[in-house]
DNA sequence: GATAAATTTTGAACAACGTTCAAAAAAATG
DNA sequence: CATTTTTTTGAACGTTGTTCAAAATTTATC
């Protein structure tokens, strides 16, 4: 024990993070309250004014921590000396896998939306644009001969395109589709995706 | 003059849905407030829940209206007797001309989230796969020997794949990147699609 | 057309939020 | 131990969506 105040502090924030994001995961960021989290973590309503601005500071940290989580997986889902299109497939299934199993938390990353008078700020911008260039740099390197900033919109473009195929596939209430189907349909979807690349390149 | 109740209730409703459009399209979706579209139509604040169950179901017929624009936006971006590349190609530019343009009407279509206890009704979901079937009937067409149901599941991963770089493009803050541009992005994305498609169809 | 009954419309009141801030509690200082 | 400073507290505030008894209006009856 025998924490200074700075220590406390970072202690509370830490632990008030973590309250929410169960409260998230459970729940669903549109049920989170500030009043829930504070009495998981025993303290007052405002403390956590008093470490945060805002609840969607404390969101942005949730969310942060939620990237890492991702990054990790795909991490994992990242198999060397692959071919790019390989890589890529596994990078894709990755990503669906972690957005059914942490549902809730994944969903938060991008339904998140903070005030327009208090925009995200920088640091958690570029968590966003890492995870974009993790997943997409496979897809890139299928159309090498690109300039560099070409090559960051086209990433971009290929994350909305894999993000937008497994957020439909997951949101939407089509009934008792497997995860096996979505896993196979998303695989097409890459193949395709990647054959198209590699034939206008050549 | 001279209606009788059931008219004047529709004729509310009406107003109310007109006054919220507006208001969605001006402010965004998180910014509507019952109490301004009560006063937008001229009625009480109660008004409102006595032809509607709850501001969700005034969005959602928002939303059914930005549906039907929609359709007909792209219904004339449709060009008939092209290749299935090309009409997919006007698709795409239409759609993304449209949530350029109705940014904020667009964008209440996917941020809305009805409570759980409480979900879409069945003919809005309707909508949903109408306009799916729309805009993702030209590609299914470049793979034809396929099951009606795998169709289906196809028609729905090309949509996500399309409004996910649209989405990406529109909402991401990556600054100045002008509308031409988009298109650019856009385009080439659905010919790499398209040339994979066919690539794998043969 | 006057009166009563039924219906429609109203807006004050309520509950549930996020957020604030004076006051209480705790810690540091002299 | 007294006093100042810092930290924590939770009652109170402003804003929401929603409700519902009362007021206003329309319809029905004689």
């Amino acid at each position: 024990m025998a924490k200074n105040t700075q220590e406390k502090r970072e202690d509370l924030k830490l632990r008030l993070i973590e309250a929410a994001r169960n409260r998230i995961a459970a729940d669903g960021l549109a049920n989170l309250r500030a009043r829930d989290v504070t009495q998981d973590v025993g303290c007052a309503l405002g403390g956590l004014y008093t470490v945060f601005a805002d609840l969607d500071e404390l969101i942005i940290h949730v969310n942060s921590a939620t990237l890492k989580t991702l990054e990790s997986s795909l991490a994992l889902a990242e198999v060397k000396n692959r071919t790019p299109t390989d890589r890529l497939r596994n990078l894709a299934r990755g990503y669906l896998l972690f957005a059914v199993t942490h549902r809730n938390l994944w969903k938060a990353l991008f339904d998140h939306r903070p005030p327009n008078d208090r925009p995200s700020p920088e640091w958690h911008l570029e968590e966003h644009m890492f995870l974009m260039g993790v997943i997409a740099e496979p897809l890139a390197e299928l159309q090498p001969n690109m300039s560099e900033t070409a090559r960051a919109i086209r990433a971009r473009t290929l994350f909305g395109a894999v993000h937008g195929v497994v957020s439909i596939s997951i949101e939407g209430r089509f009934v008792g589709l497997p995860i096996e189907n979505l896993e196979q349909e998303l695989d097409d979807f890459i193949l395709t995706v990647a054959a198209g690349a590699a034939a206008r390149q050549g």
